[in-house]
DNA sequence: CGATGACTTGACTTCGCTCAAAGACAGTGG
DNA sequence: CCACTGTCTTTGAGCGAAGTCAAGTCATCG
């Protein structure tokens, strides 16, 4: 139960930290995704937030624990999965800096969140939230801007999983760790989880994935390295991708 | 395009209309859903709503069309899906009285929405909205209630095309519709869309979805008439519901 | 350097998809 | 009132892709 609280050292990155991003629900002058939260709001979110610090692989909380906070993440990589009946696990999305997690059901938490990277993450507790709400619509505002994109991302999981071809699942979820990568538009994608998370994630076994990685290698689409792959040829790749 | 402004008649409906259902995130007392808005809170969306009247297989509005309003069912069903380059169609979500759609992505709506059967919708544009819940946080509060538990739908959906077998994904859907079917508890369901909105939800082929059917039957599990299904076997039905 | 865990590869099975055709139903017009 | 027609649904045969089981390889860390 790591339970670091920081102070001082942390000041910069507060300055710039508890932030959220998402593609807004009204029209933009720029087409991708947006900083959500101004100077001010990020400085009101930290009064009511506590600075986390989790080692990777940590458990943050399990699925149907009382629901006290929500958190944002400041920097690192966590998933968000269920554990089925069946003792398979299902991953419903991944997290990256600038995310939020922790909206729970009746109280509870649905998912159970785990670390992949080191993690900083603010933590709100919901009376703090829900009552910053009341003073500041725009804040809530913001909050509502980043569920409906995560709603998004949810249906468009629910897409990739439809399909039926492992290579192009792979590829979806290749084009999405590029989209949110910290140096966007190079053609190298940062792979911080295992291959059997991919493969929770995907709705495929461990082997598919590999099976699937070790096509689009040898087709000249993708290079993979354990930790990163590298998009050779983008015209195809992204065919690949939108094939649906 | 069908544009019947309604007002004197609707008096009655209205009263109780412009409503919103979603499971809460904090704890409540009831375990299920909850209605989220006050008389005082369906007034002052009824004020800010249009109300329109579609006839059955109507189309709403199509996915990438500039998104001027979002809707609230107030009585009917609809869908929500994505044509997809391969002509597949994916059907994101089905929608039902009390439930929200239009939520959009930089002032273009995502989905193409067409009704199954006759609607009522009460219509709002963004402005007004927007300019509602600088008045009314707590409207806003609610609105955001109804956006998270949709995300949890969403998921949901995600986790149900992740399973291998179709009986099970049907059965899941089925536990779905009874749910948030107006006499829930009966072992009667509607099913108000085909077959093959069925597939395109649960991302099988027709032919599946209607072999499922025949087995859920065959093995006394799940009667199925052309609009409507009966569980016989309630035990059984729900172990192969979350066998997942 | 040995051990643990992560990843790859191969052989076999299973389940859903595709193509094809026939059967049921509802609305229409004679 | 009933035959007709288009749509929706069921059923069948064959195929392909991913799952499972089982080894085998590679890397990392003590």
């Amino acid at each position: 139960m790591p339970d670091d609280r920081r102070h001082g050292g942390t000041a910069i990155h507060t300055a710039h930290e508890p932030a959220l991003v998402a593609v807004p629900f009204l029209k933009t002058s720029g087409s991708g995704l947006v900083e959500l939260l101004s100077h001010a709001q990020r400085e009101q979110l930290v009064r009511a937030a506590v600075v986390r610090e989790f080692p990777a692989r940590t458990v943050v909380y399990r699925a149907g624990a009382p629901a006290d906070s929500v958190f944002i993440i400041g920097h690192g990589v966590v998933k968000s999965y269920r554990d089925l009946a069946s003792g398979r696990r299902r991953i419903a999305v991944f997290l990256f800096a600038r995310d939020l997690f922790g909206l729970a059901e009746a109280g509870h938490y649905v998912n159970t969140v785990q670390t992949i990277t080191p993690v900083r993450a603010y933590e709100i507790r919901v009376e703090a939230l829900t009552e910053l709400f009341q003073r500041e619509p725009d804040i809530e505002l913001q909050f509502l801007c980043k569920v409906v994109h995560v709603l998004r991302d949810a249906q468009h999981h629910a897409i990739m999983v439809g399909r039926r071809d492992a290579m192009g699942r792979l590829a979806m979820l290749l084009r999405m760790l590029q989209r949110q990568s910290p140096a966007r538009g190079r053609a190298d994608i940062p792979l911080p989880m295992s291959r059997s998370d991919m493969a929770n994630y995907l709705g495929l076994s461990l082997e598919a994935v590999s099976r699937a990685s070790r096509r689009l290698e040898r087709q000249g689409i993708v290079e993979f390295g354990r930790h990163e792959a590298r998009v050779v040829d983008r015209q195809r790749f992204e065919a690949m991708a939108a094939a649906a």
